[in-house]
DNA sequence: ATTATAAAAGATAAAATTGTCCTTTAATGG
DNA sequence: CCATTAAAGGACAATTTTATCTTTTATAAT
């Protein structure tokens, strides 16, 4: 598993987020049951996310979240850190804590070009472009 | 993370396995503190390989266990199936279960193409490969 | 045969992750 | 001001993963 739950979670309602952008905040309990989600889970994972700055939150009628910041400006690699830190990004793929390129696991230098990739592919799309191909309605989001 | 500790554990487990072809039987006891793994913890992994085919055991004095085949004829991708299943090799990367070419998640194409070298990475290199990598003593595969 | 050895098996425990519930805090509208 | 709304926060529960312990089974050597 790439991600954790509360980080598939997480990507799924930010860009579902994404897709609500200018039409005022959303309940978090929406959002749930939009996306098949657990609410008390999701309002823990999008607490967090509020704490670090990628969501907006605001109490009392009319409230919900929002996107901190404009979608073009959210890379997925954000969210993903935000969620489940630099762990997949940055951690030995054999958990030797010592592994690094002068001292490397036997996985190092393959695994290494492989996590470029992915890194770059999280780091180049914003919420914004994966939000258009929602609406465009060529992809899917939610588990039936 | 990639690969689940036990994982982890189980691949080192079995890269060191190979660097030991043709000696006769290691005791799991000696891999684990050899590798810095908690015994019973490797043992209950070893067990799993062994039913599973990747290791021969043998009880009683002089025994241990053994890769049960060559390590040419074994590759890290059996390794991380036997260990943790298909489930990162063939699960949505969102956890969406209908997601498909057909019916894709929004980062189906962009994970699959990452995925599929990953895949291939592990498919195209055997134990021997990466053993032989070890014992020139270039790489490293105990925590220290 | 008996004893020692070593893995298998199963029960149990600890920790982390996932999921739920309840109370508090902040904001809005009447 | 008051009632209602909605997120925040904290405690709690369930599940999964990681780790440990004990008993059983199989093998080998004496």
């Amino acid at each position: 598993m790439l991600f954790s739950r509360a980080c598939e979670y997480g990507i799924r309602a930010m860009l579902y987020l994404a897709t609500k952008t200018g039409s005022g905040p959303v309940l978090v309990r929406d959002v749930a049951k939009e996306l098949r989600m657990p609410f008390p889970f999701l309002a823990k994972i999008t607490q967090s996310l509020a704490r670090q700055g990628l969501v907006s939150s605001h109490k009392g009628p009319g409230g919900g979240i929002t996107l901190a910041r404009p979608p073009e400006e959210v890379t997925m690699l954000e969210v993903v850190e935000a969620i489940d830190g630099l762990n997949m990004t940055q951690a030995c793929v054999l958990g030797i804590p010592q592994c690094s390129d002068e001292v490397p696991c036997p996985l190092h230098g393959q695994w290494g070009d492989i996590r470029k990739r992915l890194v770059d592919m999280l780091s180049k799309q914003n919420l914004a472009e994966v939000a258009s191909d929602l609406k465009n309605r060529e992809y899917v989001l939610v588990r039936t």
